[in-house]
RNA sequence: GCGCUGUUAGCUCAAUUGGAUAGAGCAUCUGACUUCGGAUCAGAAGGUUAGAGGUUCAAGUCCUCUACGGCGCACCA
């Protein structure tokens, strides 16, 4: 319990006891303005307003019935009915104290844990990995990061599009060509050019068209032949697929692709027929729902094939049975937004047990502020996207770091690059529609995990210079403004973490990040650590940065970004 | 047409979910150091939160309307 969880525990403590049909808040929240105090509660003006009782004097009975925490300062009432709280630096240093003690930093378990399913990524198999990737593939690998923190058991599973109707088309030109070898090195570019030709050849002429119809029938009803190619098709895929997770650092506790649920979509629409969830419309199988749109939702095409709802109704099904999942978090694009309120719609329907959420991010859009898309345009490579940051980092490495060379070089680059696009992507809030600038996502300056990755470096830096390796505990002096408020700061690690974790936006995470970086920047000028004007001024500096240096590591490492030693 | 979503400083974004005087970064200008790592810090300037009404002690945040973007609306995923 930091600052301001004590205080709230408090104050809750009263105003269960005087207000109990408010609620259990939380009331307490860290003042917007200092000159205000550290923290402040506005209850007084609800509890006026729920039971017609008069603001203030509802503050001054919280105030004067209601005392802080040992080491507070009296609180003060001021507006029409806030109370603000102020800690003495001693509060708060024995609160640094604690949280130095604490290998979580802050973050309190979920009282009741869940089993929590997060689908993300979801790269299709025969195409290259795009820009369009990478704000599932990094949101969804934070989200889960973020609720395993919080104590849940999570699931990462990477729902794979290796089984839609574009393997027609492209075994259609494969096969064609005579099934030649795929090179290793640039199987997926082979592998498009083909789709790419089957696509043009099948839309200019029908009778291609049906010949592609036919592959595809071929290869779902098990022609070994075709089989074979589709398992080098996913095998090729798949080594393409690992290369990039393995430089983002990405990993899946599941890689089912659609395929997996394949048998079981026949049973799906016979189970929602006659239990009348589902009804035959123009010959097709729809599921309908007036408050959700006029047109209904499709399960079976009027020529028998299935839909990708189908298969996120199987893949939902087997994740409450076999997975035993509480909750599925689905982590795409915004434009799917429809389709997830129908397949949630039609879940609960079919008396699927779970919590289903659509965690949506904006969509990435070209300089013309349309959406990069994957067929016409040029989507960028994510393979080039991160060949470019790193070059962009090795080029600033080279100003600032002439005596770099060889493997350390390239592997400093190569993280710095990566730490920058991940950040740059994750700062923004998600639902915002975002214009792909290579300035914007590989900005070194201002707001950029470079920023704060120095901040972290200059905790280490100090620390080495005193000979310590590891972080100390030591007492707590607070002398300084600077210091002070950087402890202050330091404990609402939890609270954010916490905040990110259930809103699902880790951007609340980077800008405290960003914060406390900022805030040891300052406290660097401010207060000399090494040459502390007393001993005991020193160890609590030492013990202050060390902490920040942990902090900032464990939220960088929320966020997927590794820290590095020195830079 | 219906639905979803957005519009905040020149640009890119925040704002603890209805709280007090809307904050950062970039760009511009001015300062600080013979550095516990300058990839830093201090300061200046920059705003009718798209517009108009409404709700209330309090609105960038909620409601209504308008304008302008983006997206989605049966056999693609």
């Amino acid at each position: 319990m930091y600052l301001r969880a004590e205080l709230e525990a408090n104050v809750q403590s009263w105003t269960q006891k005087n207000f109990p049909s408010l609620g259990i808040g939380p009331w307490i929240r860290p003042c917007a303005d200092p000159r205000h105090g550290h923290f402040q509660t506005h209850f007084p003006l609800l509890a006026a307003k729920q039971t017609g009782g008069n603001a203030r004097e509802i503050a001054t009975r919280l105030a004067e019935e209601c005392s802080p925490p040992p080491g507070w300062e009296k609180p003060q009432i001021a507006g029409g009915g806030f109370v603000n709280y102020r800690a003495t630096p001693n509060a708060v240093a024995r609160g640094i104290e604690n949280l130095r003690k604490d290998k979580a930093f802050g973050i309190v378990p979920n009282e009741r844990p869940e089993t929590i399913v997060v689908d993300f990524s979801s790269p299709n198999i025969a195409k290259a990995m795009h820009v369009g990737h990478i704000r599932s593939t990094l949101l969804g690998d934070t989200l889960a990061r973020l609720l395993r923190r919080c104590g849940n058991q999570v699931i990462r599973i990477n729902h794979l599009g290796d089984w839609g109707t574009q393997f027609g088309k492209l075994l259609l030109a494969y096969r064609a060509a005579g099934r030649p070898e795929l090179s290793n090195s640039n199987a997926i570019q082979q592998l498009e050019e083909f789709y790419k030709l089957g696509h043009q050849e099948s839309e200019s002429d029908p009778a291609k068209m049906e010949l592609a119809r036919a592959e595809l029938a071929a290869l779902q009803s098990g022609d070994p032949e075709r089989k074979k190619d589709w398992e080098v098709f996913c095998e090729r895929s798949a080594e393409h697929f690992r290369e990039i997770y393995r430089r983002l650092n990405v990993t899946f506790d599941l890689e089912k692709g659609e395929s997996t649920y394949h048998e079981e979509l026949p049973g799906v629409v016979e189970d929602l027929l006659r239990l009348k969830i589902a009804e035959i419309s123009q010959g097709a199988v729809v599921v309908r729902n007036p408050s959700i749109s006029e047109e209904p939702f499709l399960i079976r095409k009027s020529d028998g094939a299935f839909l990708y709802g189908t298969t996120d109704l199987a893949a939902l099904r087997s994740r409450i049975r076999d997975l035993h999942a509480h909750r599925i978090i689905y982590v795409t694009d915004g434009r799917q937004q429809l389709h997830f309120r129908w397949l949630f719609d039609t879940a609960h329907k079919w008396n699927q047990q779970g919590v289903f959420e659509h965690v949506w991010f904006g969509t990435i859009l070209g300089s013309d502020r349309k959406p990069l898309k994957s067929r016409d345009g040029t989507p960028i490579k994510l393979v080039d996207l991160l060949d470019e940051a790193k070059d962009r980092a090795k080029k600033i490495l080279l100003e600032k770091r002439p005596d770099l060379t060889g493997q350390s070089l390239e592997d400093k680059a190569e993280l710095l690059g990566i730490a920058s696009l991940k950040y740059a992507d994750q700062m923004p809030g998600r639902n915002l529609d975002y214009v792909f600038t290579w300035e914007k996502l590989l900005a070194f300056d201002g707001n950029t995990a470079p920023y704060i990755l120095n901040a972290y470096v200059r905790t280490r830096s100090i620390l080495r210079k005193a000979g310590i390796e590891t972080p100390p505990y030591h007492p707590i002096v607070l002398k300084e403004p600077a210091e002070e408020e950087l402890s202050r700061h330091l404990m609402q690690y939890g609270d954010i973490v916490a905040l990110a974790a259930q809103d699902r936006r880790p951007h609340h995470l980077c800008g405290y990040l960003f914060e406390t970086a900022g805030m040891f920047h300052r406290f660097f000028e401010a207060c000399p650590v090494l040459q502390a004007p007393t001993p005991d001024l020193r160890n609590s500096r030492l013990t202050l940065a060390g902490l920040t240096g942990d902090i900032l590591r464990d939220g960088l490492g929320i966020l997927g970004i590794p820290t590095l030693e020195e830079m």
